[in-house]
DNA sequence: GGCGGGCGATGACATTTGTCATCGGCGACC
DNA sequence: GGTCGCCGATGACAAATGTCATCGCCCGCC
């Protein structure tokens, strides 16, 4: 099994070609050291945002990307979208500190091969790495059965605009400018949000969309 | 200048023995392993959880402990308070994700030595760990400038309480229940706390005393 | 063509919040 | 002893928020 990547030939001896993109120096550094502690993988490129992950990934032909959820700029899961079009044989692993159920299944549709948070065990990332370049899928069980249990939002896609801006504890007339809405709709969205979300106030509302991963 | 910690004889061969608590365990073994490359510094203990951190720095009688900030249990900087009366020559870094000035106060109060964003490059935390266990102390300076012009905050103990069960989104009749208080007294302190902290409503003050590390 | 659902809006209404003045008790400080 | 600030409370009032019914428009689906 000489490497041939789905990118066509790999590395030079068969490793494993990968960018590691955290916006969190000391983090990112810690992850590339370990990473290339392993033989069979290759770490060719580090990225500290997400347009910087994109150029670097499609400059460096990379085979796999690792990519930290939140980034400023553009998010892991939006990488990934990028990287499925400008570099399709690319393999792509989300790494976040906060496993919503919601960020899973917008990280599978977006192409994401391997999900994982955080708290995983050192060891499971180059395991992952290997099965992703392999052409496998690895997300954490755990956080899988919570998106199972969870479901999808239950928003209409204004109604997450709309909560989205009221996340930042702006009051009604403001959400409504930004919405370019009247402030009666916003109330009525808000208020359907709420009931959807079994929530006492908007606040609270906000509250379980972003733990459910909803916006 | 051979190794006598603050705490006596240290390691056999003058080795910094270090603590490193983190609750991501793919970061704290990434992390550890990146320390232990340094040949004058070895991790001898690690821990998840802010209660683990305080047993185990005691337990391995650690010269220097390196303490994420956000953990379960006791959070850094009170894991820290703890360790200045039960292992009083061990030093203590803290490192974060997010730094807000206010942290980074109560952390100094603490008697912590040395503070950290994740931001900052890999090279920097040996150094800061050596810098302190000789004795010095490190804050990462942009931090500390922001501490500076932050100041203290205006809000007087019962305002914080308040505001920190009013974090949640729950409704003042709650607040009042969990407070032990009128729902009357719990909205004047709202009320108070946001003419202090400008804000146009309660989540805002939230929003704005969250920046700012105030509660 | 009818139906349902999302979108945007309005108006009326009840409830929740925020504001302000005011009170009494307590402890610190001069 | 007087003053000041924090604590806890009450009441009255205004403003913001949440609820509900209802309307029209448009689009997709059967």
């Amino acid at each position: 099994m000489t490497a041939t990547g789905p990118n066509g030939p790999t590395g030079p001896t068969g490793t494993i070609r990968v960018l590691l993109a955290d916006d969190e120096h000391l983090i990112r550094t810690a992850l590339v050291q370990m990473l290339d502690l392993e033989d069979d993988v290759d770490v060719v490129a580090e990225a500290a945002t997400g347009d910087e992950a994109v150029a670097m990934a499609v400059k460096h032909a990379v085979d796999v990307a690792v990519l930290d959820l939140q980034m400023p700029g553009l998010d892991g899961t939006a990488v990934a979208e990028r990287l499925a079009t400008q570099l399709p044989g690319c393999r792509c692993i989300i790494v976040t500190s906060h496993g919503r159920p919601g960020h899973l299944k917008r990280a599978l549709a977006a192409g994401v091969r391997g999900f994982l948070p955080k708290t995983t065990s050192a060891a499971t990332l180059a395991d992952v790495v290997r099965t992703v370049h392999a052409g496998g899928r690895h997300v954490d069980p755990q956080l899988a059965a919570e998106a199972i249990t969870a479901g999808d939002s239950p928003l209409t896609p204004r109604e997450s605009d709309v909560l989205e801006l009221a996340a930042t504890g702006a009051p009604i007339d403001e959400i409504a400018q930004r919405a370019s809405l009247s402030p009666g709709t916003v109330r009525n969205y808000l208020s359907n949000a709420m009931a959807k979300l079994d929530a006492a106030n908007r606040h609270d509302a906000v509250a379980i969309a972003r733990r459910m991963g909803w916006i």
